[in-house]
DNA sequence: GTCTATATAGTGATAGAC
DNA sequence: GTCTATCACTATATAGAC
């Protein structure tokens, strides 16, 4: 391939999907303008539709692809007991998130602005999600390690529970995110477990 | 006192606040112009400014109120132990937001679109209804009831469970609110419970 | 208390020069 | 690929008639 001869591709597109995370967190997507997101990637409004063909795709771009890479950084642990997978998912859970602060608040925050299909599609991702910590709760509760009357409802108060590190957890804070995960990890442990 | 000789501010002011509560939580804030709530209620958009100053103090007022209901309905429970107290709360907690469904995730979801001083003030009042958590539950531990390694994260990691109820929980849905109380209250009297 | 009309500013998106 | 300029529309808030 030739040189790109002036193409800045490469240098805005990243500036523009940071600048976007970060004022869409801030200040919400419906509050941010085209115009406002232009300048703080340093190019002027119209040079933004040469990398979306509208604001709610690059809405749509962001989430979806928070979601993949959830999904793809979950690997399945190949720990025998479902205690371990647990115990796996919780620290991948906690650390995964409290990295990406502006996509977590994102992802929850502006669902409702997505379009229906848009929405469909990242409902889904996040029901696969939540379908990896369901079968270690179903498979330790089968083994008889998990006391649990429902596991769909112990699924979502576990992801509620780890997901809301994200609102108030700083880096460099009074605890160590290694202290965090150990607390949340024994509250989560003694919650799923029989007598 | 005389007639109200026309006056529909008995009427129109509920309204406006039923429209708001709905409307936000919808969409979203910013995303509602004065003209559609105006739309909803049944008046023209120059006819909210009676009951408003501003965009801005009809959000803060709708925040204030719910966070001061809440204060006010989380009546310090009589009991003697901690556990006991414990129960009240994730009762109280489930059942109180589950009837206040756009005022819950208002709260939450438009916390950024209030100006610094109205965050400040809002802020405040969800620190206080988290003391009364923190409250219960470091009794709980100094009595050696409970195990807990910091009891603020605990007090965190409690409410962020208990509130995502209200992220799926539907009335004539597949569990009773009984049933879902049963459930969460046994995970949490679980994961604070020593030994 | 509600209306109509309006001031002032900002919105998403597009066209065409370079 | 980015720019300038612009279209068509919408926003919050206000003024004054009734």
């Amino acid at each position: 391939m030739g040189r790109t001869t002036g193409s800045h591709s490469d240098i805005t597109r990243p500036k523009i999907r940071a600048a976007a995370l970060r004022l869409f967190a801030r200040h919400g997507f419906a509050a941010v303008s085209m115009r406002a997101l232009a300048t703080e990637v340093g190019v002027q409004a119209g040079a933004l539709y040469n990398y979306t063909p509208d604001k709610q795709t690059l809405l749509f771009t962001l989430l979806q692809d928070h979601m993949n890479d959830l999904l793809e950084a979950c690997t399945s642990d190949a720990a025998p007991t479902a205690l371990e997978r647990l115990r796996h998912f919780v620290d991948f859970h906690i650390r995964f998130h409290a990295d990406r602060p502006d996509e977590v608040f994102i992802s929850y925050m502006e669902l409702r602005n997505l379009t229906p299909e848009n929405f469909t599609t990242v409902e889904t991702l996040r029901r696969q999600y939540e379908d990896r910590l369901e079968a270690i709760l179903r498979d330790g509760a089968a083994a008889g390690d998990f006391a649990i009357a429902d596991t769909k409802i112990a699924t979502l108060a576990v992801i509620a529970m780890l997901t809301g590190v994200n609102t108030w957890f700083r880096a460099g804070g009074r605890l160590s995110l290694d202290e965090v995960i150990a607390q949340y990890w024994d509250m989560v442990r003694k919650s799923v477990m029989a007598g």
